[in-house]
DNA sequence: TTTTTATTCATTGGATCCAATATAAATAAA
DNA sequence: TTTATTTATATTGGATCCAATGAATAAAAA
């Protein structure tokens, strides 16, 4: 069993994360502490702690509030990303990846054709399709021998990858979302190929690209980028890309 | 004055990077807390912060120590400040400057230039550099308008400026300093022009040359290189570049 | 009515005690 | 002698009390 210290912390992480608090809702150490059934110094470390991660704002003298962003602050983080998974990608190349690296990311993309061959795209395949996501690009920043990376991504980590989803992910328009996860695979394919060809230039623009064609899904909803409404950080991690 | 929870870290974290703590240095709650007047509760915030700013290690059950690292985490560290400050820059063209960060940039252009054209640099000179050099890179970052450029920074901030400095910067060979820093200082021209000509482009890539051209100075000591010998994470804070 | 100044109240920050845990040491068994 | 097991010790984690702070409110002055 872990640590309750680092419970109250994760706890607290994924019920923003899930959206079961919402976004500008204020936070106290008391309260909380007694809806947790701890005491508040667990309590007093997790808040600081996930202000630090970016989760939470801190109001001085008057608790935290789960952080607000606005389409620009998302847009800026997405490009952040972009650079920062560019890198993972070339110094994958330069490194060469492993053995086991090289086959679970053939395995990976061998899945994805699966997925996509059929030509068609259910909410199911999506959630699949998430996983397997998150873990190729998961690989490439392992492979880059580089912890500097993973350590700029973790204080936005989630950022990026789920508002984009909240926004973005069209229920309705199930078609249309096919060829977007479509071509998302198929860069994917392309970054594979660049960085087992050692190709590394090739590599960082294409994962930069990658990264930044969520840019333009985040600004679907354009109405909130015009008068900069705030909106919550992330609910719904089904997110792509 | 400031509250004394802030001072704890910043106390500590200055004692680190100034290597009055040394490298790998044990530090335990009590003993920590006693010496700096203060009780566990502060310093275990701070300790727990320090980790996350990456200036500390936690070892379980047996405190913490100052954070060792080694060559090859400086390189990725500064390639990783490469990327974002690229981006920066790049994002700096695209909104262009503000009349007084334009201003400012000039100034400190004009006043770098004054440093540069006796010919020679000594040991007073640098430290001014040092502070000019700092405001630059400040000013352009600020100028992107992106806070997840400085988030993303922060994890690491130090690291890279730091770590190079006790590597690099070599006394008793002042005229090779003049002129590596002597280009660096070119380069901040370069990329200046390039955001005032609002060619984005161009200021990445000249930004992103500029920061990686500390890679060549990180790596003077290849004999740590070679056996991966540990060092501290920052004595000395009178890098440049 | 507006502005300034007290006052109250909500909330965090610090100190200290006790409990839990993990490492190190010592002992016992193989 | 080596390994396993127990014991002791060092160290962190949690709970709770009290102090300090800052925001909201009420009162007083302009």
């Amino acid at each position: 069993m872990s640590k309750p210290g680092q419970q109250v912390i994760s706890r607290l992480r994924q019920m923003i994360l899930s959206g079961e608090l919402e976004s500008g809702q204020r936070l106290v150490e008391i309260p909380t502490a007694e809806q947790l059934n701890v005491s508040r110094t667990p309590v007093r470390i997790a808040f600081r702690t996930l202000e630090q991660e970016g989760l939470l704002t801190k109001l001085s003298g008057r608790g935290y509030i789960v952080r607000q962003v606005t389409q620009a602050e998302i847009s800026g983080s997405i490009e952040v990303r972009g650079v920062l998974e560019g890198l993972a990608a070339r110094q994958a190349a330069e490194n060469k990846l492993s053995k086991s690296q090289t086959n679970e990311l053939l395995r990976l993309l061998k899945q994805g054709d699966e997925l996509f061959v059929k030509g068609s795209i259910n909410e199911q395949d999506l959630a699949i399709y998430h996983d397997m996501n998150q873990r190729f690009h998961q690989i490439i920043i392992e492979a880059s021998l580089n912890p500097a990376i993973s350590e700029a991504l973790s204080r936005n980590e989630h950022l990026p990858f789920a508002s984009v989803s909240a926004l973005a992910f069209d229920r309705n328009n199930l078609a249309q979302e096919y060829r977007r996860f479509n071509f998302a695979h198929m860069q994917h394919h392309a970054v594979f190929d660049a960085i087992t060809h050692g190709q590394g230039s090739r590599a960082e623009a294409i994962m930069r690209e990658h990264a930044n064609a969520t840019l333009g899904y985040a600004k679907i909803f354009s109405q909130m980028e015009d008068n900069g409404e705030k909106m919550h950080i992330l609910k719904n991690i089904d997110s792509i890309i």
